[in-house]
RNA sequence: GGUGGCGUGUCCGAGUGGCCUAAGGAGCACGCCUCGAAAGCGUGUGAGGGUUUACGCCCUCCGCGGGUUCAAAUCCCGCCGCCACCGCCA
């Protein structure tokens, strides 16, 4: 949710920044709404407020008169009431109204931000090189040939979409999970493990919603009459355990970070790029997540981005940092940067993390704020989320990245000891 | 799932239709006192919104949502949560 008073006082500045993401044009008819609710919202308000007040004064001076033992004084008219009633269900409908138009619009992407899509995506930085690899097997064949996954399974069990771990390949996605955890927790982040199932207001908070709708998993409302969700990330949880609360200043950086399954419907069909364990409906993914002052926000993403980048190269394995374009960067942040890991099989870059800002956009929606140092005012918090890691995209990258001329695959060192060998070796 | 009890401010806690514009206590902040502190005394102490150059003024919020009434923390209905017991169950 963006700031009703910026928009009032820099329609300008904000219509400028909306552009790198939306059409102009959209943005004007969308700016135009926002502001003439606003300001029918607000005449409401002050219409009601000033009966609401004439009206508690007639109250108060009906019960002086009764305690007096004067006669009460004769009742409003009927007429009288109605018209409160009706002013309550207009400013109701107005500013539901504007809700929904205000919680329609993308965050204002950061002024180092370019607009544009993919095409736009810069590379700042990469580690490592491409490792020299001769014969080149892609991950899904090594699976197969190791063991390690069972894609024909998985469907069997949950259809089209899944697949399940097997044997080393279960050891090796749950010592990545592990080493994950312990090195997130060095890092000074607090571990949560949440509910996989939210609620709505979860969903509409982190910005999934109503955007994003139709591409969770939900709850029909005969078995879950609240309507709850399966969680796509388990940031929508972070952000929705802080919800309507007011953090203590003295904590902040607030860090916390999760492990869940995401479970996400995704575009049905499949893409040559995204076999395997690259794309599916549930995969497993270590968040992690900053609570922070808004002057804190700048070196919290710097050090959320080399925390990520390290983990990364603490595996092996060759990869590069993009810093995403405005329309390529999801709608509720301000700046995202994309770490992405070679996939020798394909010859392209794949995400294995994307680290944002969100600026006040999420906490804005969600209630989350702080009180100002000294003062009585509540400011909102800034939020950063990050993935730390996604291993269905990790695991496939260890697979070619370190496969060998003889079909097996060094085990990263960090991994060894968890997952119980150096290498992974067909035929066991 | 059933039955019963409960839900008040940062916390404890009073309040069962109108001077509730929420008692009292604790905590916290500031001041007085003190060499300093404690104690004591005094003052202040929530959130959201409207309006105002400003000081301020006003509205809403007693778990949430409706209703009754000139008037609701208080009465009625629905929901949510917590506790207890019963039932069921990996």
């Amino acid at each position: 949710m963006l700031d009703m008073e910026l928009i009032r006082k820099d329609r300008e500045a904000v219509a400028t920044a909306l552009a790198k993401r939306l059409d102009p044009a959209e943005v004007n008819r969308a700016l135009d709404e926002i502001q003439r609710l606003d300001q029918e919202r607000r005449a409401l308000i002050t219409e009601i407020d000033a009966e609401r007040q004439r009206r508690k004064a007639e109250a108060r001076a009906y019960a002086a008169a009764k305690r007096a033992g004067s006669a009460p004084e004769s009742v409003a008219p009927e007429a009288e009431r109605k018209q409160l009633v009706e002013l309550e269900s207009q400013l109701d409908e107005v500013q539901s109204r504007l809700r929904d138009r205000m919680g329609e619009l993308p965050n204002l992407p950061a002024d180092d931000v370019v607009p544009g899509g993919k095409e736009a995506n810069r590379v700042v930085r990469a580690f490592g090189e491409r490792p020299a690899i001769e014969k080149v097997r892609d991950h899904v064949e090594l699976s197969r040939m190791l063991g390690l996954v069972d894609h024909e399974r998985g469907v069997k069990l949950g259809g089209s979409g899944f697949w399940m771990y097997t044997g080393l390949g279960a050891r090796l996605e749950w010592a990545l999970l592990n080493w994950l955890i312990d090195q997130n927790i060095a890092a000074g982040y607090d571990f949560l493990l949440p509910p996989h199932l939210l609620l709505d207001t979860a969903g509409f908070a982190a910005g999934q919603f109503p955007k994003f709708y139709d591409d969770v998993y939900h709850l029909d409302r005969e078995s879950a009459p609240r309507g709850q969700f399966l969680l796509p990330t388990a940031e929508t949880a972070i952000l929705g355990a802080y919800q309507d609360e007011i953090l203590d200043t003295a904590t902040l950086p607030l860090r916390r970070f999760a492990y869940t399954p995401c479970y996400r419907r995704e575009a049905a069909g499949s893409h040559s790029d995204e076999r395997g364990t690259v794309r599916g409906h549930q995969f497993n993914k270590v968040e992690i997540f900053q609570f922070t002052l808004p002057e804190q926000a700048d070196a919290a993403l710097e050090q959320m981005v080399t925390h990520v980048e390290g983990l990364v190269a603490r595996l092996g394995l060759h990869h590069q940092t993009s810093l995403l374009s405005a329309g390529d960067a999801s709608a509720s942040m301000k700046k995202t940067l994309d770490i992405e890991v070679w996939m020798p099989s394909t010859g392209k870059y794949k995400e294995v993390s994307s680290v944002s800002w969100a600026g006040d956009y999420q906490a804005r929606r969600a209630a989350i704020r702080y009180r100002e140092a000294g003062g009585k005012q509540t400011r909102f918090v800034h939020t950063l989320n990050g993935s730390a890691l996604a291993t269905s995209r990790l695991f496939p990258a260890i697979l070619e990245q370190f496969q060998q001329p003889d079909g097996s695959v060094l085990v990263p060192e960090v991994l060894r000891d968890r997952v119980g060998t150096d290498r992974l070796t067909p035929g066991r």
